[in-house]
DNA sequence: TTCGTTGCAAACATTTTGCAGTTTC
DNA sequence: GAAACTGCAAAATGTTTGCAACGAA
């Protein structure tokens, strides 16, 4: 018995909103923006609605930073940096994720792999110039 | 003004605890191996002490699976898998980090790389074999 | 004796969930 | 009209923190 699934305003719009940034944004702030728009959203459904579009693989997991799980509309494997400083979650375009990679870790680990992830962590351009100051 | 760090047993006994397994634990998980032979060891003291030594560098993050963030006291750069089914996180030594990633990430982004995390997400060879079944 | 460390419990922050009302089909 | 969707608030979860007692230097 499968769940059919009706459309919703909401969901459209949290899913667009999603997509159309490159912040990798978290459930919150998805909220806080749709919000002025759609005054009668509520955070919950933000929830609801990402975890749904995770499981069909609409828009994917960056992991947690700060405690906030961010999210991706860029379904594509690319590598991510990641700022201790600020928080902010950048694209990578300049080094892709080698192609065969997948294939190799099911060979070594004998699963299955569904997603590979690359990430750098460190300081963004823009915290690295206001100098060393460490937090 | 410099804080002295005094010794402590429990902490000596966390970081031991870290670094003898290969299960990249959580902070509970190393509070309930703990327990029986600390009784008086309380949850805040583990992450007191994963924090700090997260800081000073002798152990590293692995990210967060299921809510629960995963530790490893294996601070050389290395693969990991991450499975979706129990939440095992295994290392993938056929597979190695290459070597001179960080430099090109600094120079694509203009910023520090202090990090590269390399994980796979996906079922791993034990839930595997448990049939195709979801979850 | 000094100051870092700890237990304990309360505080916090993020995410999930139950339910009654609303929207979509 | 049935079933999915949503707002709301309460609950659940993982982590942090304040404070008084404790332990190492």
């Amino acid at each position: 018995m499968e769940k059919t699934r009706k459309r919703s305003k909401k969901r459209d719009a949290i899913l667009a909103c999603i997509c159309s940034t490159d912040t990798h944004p978290s459930a919150e702030w998805v909220y806080t923006r749709l919000k002025p728009q759609i005054p009668n959203l509520s955070l919950g459904t933000v929830y609801r609605n990402i975890h749904m579009f995770l499981e069909e693989g609409t828009i994917v997991s960056v992991g947690v930073v700060d405690g906030l799980e961010r999210f991706d509309g860029n379904t594509e494997p690319h590598v991510h940096f990641i700022c201790e400083d600020c928080g902010a979650v950048l694209d990578v375009r300049a080094i892709d994720v080698p192609e065969d990679l997948n294939h190799r870790a099911e060979g070594a680990t004998g699963g299955q792999v569904s997603a590979c992830r690359l990430s750098f962590t460190g300081r963004c351009r823009d915290c690295a110039s206001r100098g060393p100051g460490k937090s």
